[in-house]
DNA sequence: ATAGCTTTGTTGCCAAAGCTACAAATCATT
DNA sequence: AATGATTTGTAGCTTTGGCAACAAAGCTAT
């Protein structure tokens, strides 16, 4: 197991070398754990200490809705991380449980210890406080980002900004979701069959043309009037 | 003006005793400007170097849509901030312009000093730097909750869990809401006249009753239902 | 190629909510 | 108390989008 290589996943230390990897290591005295699939590991209403990271396996984030039954909200792919927003917010507990979807290596850093300067005072964990920051300022954006899509009110609205936003990111005429309709209607919080009628409308005014997760934008200034103009 | 009691207003510097406050100030080397109403002290685009903490007067946040319409995405009280979130986020460039809605006095601290611990090491400058995370973790937390509101499809739904949520908060059947109808329709992003139509339906299925901003709860069971079963 | 599974397209019906317009009530101010 | 302004309630009409059910098209593996 290169714990180097894993840890780069992560956000807070991307932007890290092995040497600076190497270095803050000692400071931050992270312990590392081996779990099997199903495993808690983190349970939702519990004190949150330490913020975990994946660096094996993937686990599934949980919220148990007061009527008892449980919703997933997120997944985490190796260099994902529980607990590095819960762990400063509020009451400090966890708001869902992570539960293990296969046999997972967690590696886990005492918050307290990010925080405080160490003695060593060293610059690398500057760093990682500064990287932190970004990364809760980040999930603000994304979150914000989100909801706007959410707030749209009209059918052609929600999928003109999601088209549009891809091709700001993308760059091209010819972009791709990353979606299957399943998810798209889900990401917008409609049904799919009224989603797939709206699409076919903005085809017949030629404002796009599509084939599975590919989509063809022709018209490029008619979608971002409606990305743009959307209630 | 007294500078200590208007800063305790603002979320980094809420639980600072005017002593901390005296000891830190030196190493932050605020600056405070006064402007008259109207003026633009940050403007959407540019970057961000600096917090900047409303002491005196009121601002109003706007963004520009591409269309050229101005929205206005938030008001600014004493203690209020802005440059918070996009100090530290992706390209730290400013999301919205802030307008100053009266004549005010701004703070201003550069943020790599708010990030970089100081030369003198002081304490304080790490209790901002807790406060900073906490701030933006609890915006995200905010944020996350707002989202539920919007997810859910069915006005019954996000009427109940808006209730509900002001229920446990107050902690009494007799909860008041701090909208008048237009505010809190606009939260939820529906139309007035169709959140009056459902609350009636609710009051005359003996779940609710109401005068203007006080919402009486006849049947704490069943609002809990619904807002937990919300989809 | 074929069978079985998944994804996508299509339809019609209907309930939910939007919108406009107006009425009633409440509040603030003189 | 009267006036005007603001907030809240009401009604009818229209549109949107949810939903169920099914058809068609793609994929996968034998």
């Amino acid at each position: 197991m290169n714990i180097f290589r894993l840890l780069k996943k992560n956000k807070l230390f991307a932007d890290f070398d092995d040497n600076e990897i190497n270095k803050i290591f000692d400071c931050l005295h992270g312990h590392i754990n081996k779990y099997s699939r199903g495993r808690v590991v983190a349970e939702a209403g519990d004190p949150v200490t330490e913020v975990g990271i994946i660096l094996e396996g993937s686990a599934v984030k949980f919220i148990r809705k007061a009527d008892g039954e449980l919703v997933n909200c997120g997944e985490l792919e190796v260099g994902g991380m529980f607990g590095e927003v819960e762990g400063y917010a509020g009451d400090r507990t966890y708001r869902s449980s992570v539960v293990l979807a296969e046999d997972s290596t967690v590696l886990y850093i005492s918050i307290p210890t990010i925080v405080k300067q160490c003695s060593k005072n060293c610059p690398h964990h500057q760093k990682l406080l500064e990287n932190t920051l970004s990364c809760l300022a980040d999930r603000i954006d994304v979150i914000n980002n989100d909801a706007k899509y959410l707030k749209i009110k009209s059918m052609r609205g929600k999928i003109s900004k999601l088209f549009y936003d891809k091709y700001l990111a993308q760059g091209t005429n010819v972009i791709h979701l990353g979606f299957n309709r399943n998810e798209m209607a889900e990401y917008l919080n409609v049904s799919r069959p009224s989603m797939s009628r709206e699409m076919i409308h903005m085809k017949e005014d030629g404002i796009i043309s599509y084939r599975k997760d590919e989509i063809v934008i022709h018209d490029v200034e008619r979608l971002a009037e409606l990305a743009n103009t959307a209630r």
